[in-house]
DNA sequence: CATATTTGTTACATTAAGATTACACCTATA
DNA sequence: TATAGGTGTAATCTTAATGTAACAAATATG
């Protein structure tokens, strides 16, 4: 699965360069312009990684992340401040803030490519691997394990990384293509109606364990897992 | 309405190979077979996306990239770089240019038309995904769900955008002819009663949860989303 | 009070969306 | 190379949602 960083920077050109920088390393970038539109993007597209601009025209970098850092959804995403030279002083503020790195304008793609490897390399081996407990149903991406209601469930790839990526984010409704962007990776070229195949067998699969209605269709929309209601 | 790409292209078979494949993904299809052409077609249709070759014969793709991004009008257009194999170093130059993507020759129609899609999903704006409480009621799109009195409510697509854009604008009269444009979108035709049916719909499911007074009637105007008068 | 107009309600045919199944095609591995 | 598991696609079946019409009820109007 490609890397998704988000871009909050106002200016577009140093945007751009950026971006050119980072696509060549393979990563997937997101846009934004300004404080308020890049919480918009990680709400609807949650980055693995934000870089994200000390000076914005609407909010302060240190008042973006306090946001992201104080909603649930949003708090794991690590953080990395850039910042123009001079603003020494900032990068401890951001720090202390909830930033997991910073680095300083100008600088050179490469430093910058490298220092975002090694912040997703600090958190991601946590984030990923962590062992994810929705009701009956666990996930344990170290063991590649599932279990539902204490039966031990067998699942493709496919299913294993869609059930993941489910609980990760539960409660939250997914299109097809968002399915297929977040779990299949950006550059696959599927039908969209081959997600309904694999809901279908996911679906099966917990069914094993008597775990039913956890994968729910929202009718025009997508699906959504979660917990489902205890009568 | 229907999305229009410009293809720039010399060569005219590849260009109606294109126009073929793409035609049948639902795009509409402008053409043009040089540099000059293609700008001149920018100018008189405004097209939502450019599938730029990298050869042509009067100026490099470059060139036109160039330009476009160089005027007001023209600016915002993505562009997708259609490469040879070989020119590889060229999309870089393409991307750092202002290409938005970049696709090699030989593609298959498919991955065309899924990168089409993604560079639009990509750049048009991001909707803000806002949780919404008046009262009782709330409704949050990221899970779609709404909960009236604690109780869990269960809407149609249809009835679900009409409560959304009722919500953002509550205590203001809508007629029924503003609902059908900008619940139901605009151009498209069904009678005027249809909305007294899901108004209807969308009452008896707030019910449920005993929220009975939210959606008011406007006798000889239309109808009205406010919290009802605390007795 | 009688009548016209507007809205509420229900039932029903049609349509669109999702579920399911079967199958062909990989790809890896014994 | 044979086999098995996994994946994507297309065809078909199933079900939910939608729009319309017909009638009932409520409200205005003369």
């Amino acid at each position: 699965m490609q890397i998704k960083l988000l871009i909050v920077e106002d200016e577009k050109p140093i945007r751009d360069m950026m971006k050119v920088a980072l696509s060549r390393h393979g990563f997937h970038i997101l846009e934004a312009g300004s404080g308020g539109e890049g919480l918009d993007v990680v709400d609807a597209e949650q980055p693995d990684l934000i870089l994200l601009d000390w000076m914005l025209p609407d909010m302060s970098g240190i008042d973006v992340a306090k946001k992201l850092k104080g909603h649930y959804e949003s708090r794991e995403i690590p953080i990395i401040m850039v910042t123009a030279r001079g603003e020494e002083e900032d990068k401890i503020k951001g720090l202390e803030f909830g930033a997991d790195d910073y680095i300083t304008k100008p600088f050179s793609p490469k430093e910058l490519a490298a220092r975002i490897r090694a912040v997703l390399r600090r958190v991601s081996p946590i984030k990923t691997e962590k062992k994810v407990e929705i009701s009956q149903v666990s996930l344990d991406p170290g063991s590649h394990q599932v279990v539902a209601n204490g039966v031990d469930i067998s699942l493709g790839p496919t299913e294993f990384k869609l059930l993941h990526y489910f609980m990760l984010n539960p409660n939250r409704v997914y299109n097809r293509t968002q399915l297929l962007d977040n779990v299949w990776g950006a550059n696959v070229f599927v039908e969209e109606r081959t997600v309904d195949v694999h809901i279908r067998r996911l679906r099966k699969a917990l069914s094993e364990g008597g775990c039913d209605n956890y994968i729910q269709t929202v009718r025009g929309t997508g699906y959504r897992f979660s917990a489902p209601e205890t009568e």
